[in-house]
DNA sequence: CAGTGTGTTCAATTTGTATTGAATTGTGAA
DNA sequence: TTCACAATTCAATACAAATTGAACACACTG
């Protein structure tokens, strides 16, 4: 009789130094506070790391990940500006690697991410209105009231942008 | 042979009034955002909507949620300052209302959820300047140098939180 | 006290999200 | 064209988070 250890997977995180390990953890928790999927933490992690280019299959092996999670996390990744696609000539292969820069990752961020859900907040509050200016909606007492409320709320925030955009000199 | 039709299970939301029920969904909405559950903007977006006091009894009827997810969700409310709980005389029952004021929502969430964070990713940088200094760790070119990027980053967005908050006279 | 009306807890379940990997598409070279 | 290689897609699966509801704890009341 004989007792089967169930073989380790060869985790490809293992052969990583110790000083990127703890760069990709880093970014992995940051990525959670704005609920980005480990895999997009992870990746970002390692370019910054690296500070040089890698390809796609650089991360499949490297992370251990698979070529399916590479790919959407890259496609995440630069949406929103958080690296940068070169190639190398007599390549087919697309190299990407960090963009560092905080004023370059925070121009993407505000204009594609919060831009747009501003203004899907905007649609969404002229369409409270008509529907709470409806009779037969039944508002509660006082409710127009307080959705002009959050409309204020939407316009400071919206001022709110442009100052922060200056000081950090976007 | 007969077709059993699926009983139509009883949804409580369908009582509440078509305002009511806008209102609701502008506030799940903006919740997902921040990965908030859904239970929690139903629970916020009702009182909101309302306008008056409510007990966890009631957003149970009227939402039609489990006691578990009503009262997990007001616990996450009350710690954010996103609720005031208060009693009637002779009444044992806890009374619920929105907190609608901007200003005090937003002051709840940088003390509590951004200023921990902060303190949090600060640890992290500083462990994470140990192991690279570390000459064992594997440390690839030029990441002490990119690290205290890192520590810039961090020092800029510290000294945008009393920005924003002068700017909403918190 | 026992009884009743509260709110909370937490294991089980449901629901939702991320990840995988085989199939597919796209592209440049011969 | 066809081949060879790279990246993408997406249905199936694995994993994580939210929700449920029954058991529990608490505190007032008669």
């Amino acid at each position: 009789m004989s007792i089967v250890v169930p073989a380790e997977r060869p985790n490809a995180q293992t052969r990583l130094a110790p000083a990127e390990r703890e760069v990709i953890e880093f970014f992995v928790n940051l990525g959670r506070y704005v609920s980005l999927p480990r895999s997009v933490g992870e990746i970002y992690g390692i370019l910054f790391a690296r500070g040089e280019r890698l390809t796609l299959d650089d991360l499949v092996t490297q992370l251990g990940m698979s070529k399916g999670s590479a790919s959407q996390g890259l496609r995440m990744l630069r949406g929103v500006g958080a690296v940068r696609i070169s190639h190398l000539p007599g390549d087919r292969k697309d190299y990407y690697e960090a963009e560092a820069e905080l004023p370059h990752l925070l121009r993407g961020f505000l204009r594609d991410q919060l831009a747009s859900k501003l203004d899907y907040a905007d649609r969404r509050l002229d369409r409270l209105r008509t529907v709470i200016d409806d009779p037969s909606s039944g508002a509660p007492d006082g409710l127009s009231e307080r959705v002009e409320l959050l409309r204020s709320w939407q316009n400071k925030i919206r001022r709110i942008v442009p100052l922060v955009s200056t000081f950090l000199k976007i």
